[in-house]
RNA sequence: GGCGCCGUACCCAAGUGGUAAGGGAGAGGUCUGCAAAACCUUUAUGCAUCGGUUCGAAUCCGAUCGGCGCCUCCA
């Protein structure tokens, strides 16, 4: 059973798909203005890590939006000379590249935002019609006095609202200040625009998840996830708009990602702490590195980011690593050891289980790293045999499958003639007592990045 | 000012009423010609502080201290 933490409730729910088959998930993609940061891609992690586990159970339809028309696409594009198009077509190439790297799954449709102003003109007008939305100006805005249960998502009431919002006096003519833009009427001959019955124009921010959301998901959809930072006011907004056209639930289950620091502080360009994907990879850390790190701290609690965390991380992936590749080239005999085979299924039910509590994807690993543990006290002792290393072979890739961290192994295990040729003359030599020479090659193969190791089975070696 | 999250060993981090998972690092040991590898063992009478509830609390309640976030574009 699936529990989820709702933010519309605060409290962890069980979590079953409206029509028992097909999971409906939105969540909330990149505006590409830029190259995403790492503190984004923690929350397309945490995504991907649902996604991933909704799809062992269920069938699943997500959709991501990609925001490619917002003021600072438009403030960008002008300042270079470039249509908006041209200028943000780099930047979600980019993303999707980063999320490759990351190993983060494509989502089934992505919307990008101006390929639906139609739909969201047709929202606007539903809005209009049901005295949701008034014109102001050229621009069109949202009635939030007309929805009571505006605030509900971000349990703020009205009048904290009015407290906390600043007010943009000079730019907007609003019935209210917490009133939100719909449709926002040209100010500079430069912006793009489209033509809508109620005056040409671009579709406020808030517009697009709504409209996107509903036309390819329905009117209620099972979940929807995003930041934290989204709570309010983008989220709210969805649900008002969304709401008040249909008149039914616009989302059963909002999920948030809590926010990624950089060594205890928010990131910030002032910072210096502001590290985008590429930024880390120059650094030379891996791409499974920074996966295993933003995986290993459970999705609703702060990630502190630190370079001493993503050593950590490859430690503990070195760990893994060294398991797999001790079990694999491990001699075993035919047959199956039924300790090894209870702690086996032991491990796969705390791992389903961790995964099943609210995504705690540190009580996932905990389970595997245990099992990693009784296995090697087994192997140190000659017990574990045949079946056991197919069977904990075959669990390994269905952990790579839900949480995808797990390393590669197939060039840990290629043979390579000429390291094999070394290694035959290094035992040479050790036999011979030649440590001079020993030593000699095995610092030779280290630099070429093999690493050995002498066992009681003989001398392995893996690349580093 | 309002709303919310968090504070567990040297670091990261599970655990939300039954007596402290896991990873890293350190220390011992095994293996080894040696070892930098690997493996094993070990490291919190204690869970920010103080008080309360309870047979029993890291877990519930209250207060205090500290950190972070949102209330404005923001993952």
């Amino acid at each position: 059973m699936l529990r989820l933490t709702n933010t519309l409730t605060g409290e962890q729910e069980p979590f079953v798909p409206q029509d028992k088959q097909t999971v409906r998930m939105y969540t909330c993609g990149p505006t590409v203005y830029d190259f995403v940061h790492i503190g984004n891609l923690r929350t397309y992690v945490f995504e991907d890590i649902l996604r991933r586990h909704l799809a062992s159970k269920w069938t699943i339809k997500h959709v991501m939006n990609i925001t490619d028309i917002d003021d600072k696409i438009i403030k960008r594009s002008i300042e270079t000379g470039k249509d908006i198009k041209s200028y943000s077509a780099p930047y979600s190439a980019a993303f999707f590249e980063d999320c490759e790297k990351l190993k983060i799954q494509k989502p089934e449709i992505i919307t990008p935002a101006t390929e639906h102003i139609p739909e969201m003109i047709d929202l606007i007008n539903r809005l209009l019609e049901s005295g949701y939305a008034y014109r102001e100006g050229d621009s069109i805005y949202y009635r939030i006095s007309r929805f009571p249960n505006y605030g509900r998502l971000s349990k703020l009431d009205r009048r904290e609202l009015k407290i906390g919002a600043r007010i943009d006096a000079d730019e907007y003519e609003k019935e209210e200040p917490r009133d939100f833009v719909l449709w926002k009427a040209p100010k500079d001959p430069r912006e793009p625009r489209w033509e809508a019955p109620f005056g040409e124009g671009r579709p406020g921010w808030h517009l697009e998840c709504s409209a996107m959301a509903m036309k390819h998901l329905g009117e209620t959809l099972d979940i929807h996830c995003g930041g934290v930072d989204n709570i309010f006011p983008h989220h709210e907004n969805e649900i008002a708009q969304s709401e008040a056209a249909t008149g039914r639930p616009f989302v059963r289950f909002w999920i948030h990602g809590e926010h990624l620091l950089v060594e205890g502080e928010k990131m910030a360009k002032s910072k210096g702490n502001f590290f985008t994907l590429r930024d880390l990879l120059e650094k030379g850390y891996e791409p499974l590195e920074i996966r295993y790190l933003l995986v290993s701290v459970r999705y609703r609690k702060q990630l502190n980011f630190t370079f001493d965390g993503l050593r950590e991380a490859r430690a503990a992936l070195d760990r893994i690593k060294e398991f797999l590749f001790r079990l694999t080239t491990a001699k075993v005999k035919a047959g199956s050891n039924p300790k090894v085979a209870s702690a086996l299924s032991r491990a796969r039910e705390e791992f389903e289980a961790a995964l099943d509590d609210d995504l705690n994807t540190s009580a996932a690993l905990a389970a595997v790293f245990v099992l990693i543990g009784e296995c090697n006290i087994v192997l140190s002792a000659g017990e574990l045999q045949e079946d056991n290393r197919a069977e904990i072979l075959k669990w390994f890739k269905v952990i790579d499958q839900r949480l995808a961290i797990i390393p590669p192994m197939e060039q840990l295990v290629q043979s390579d003639q000429e390291v094999e040729a070394l290694i035959a003359r290094r035992n040479e030599a050790r036999r011979n007592r030649d440590f001079a020479t020993s030593d000699r090659i095995r610092q030779e193969l280290l630099d070429r990045g093999v690493l050995i190791e002498d066992t009681r089975e003989g001398t392995r070696w893996r690349r580093k």
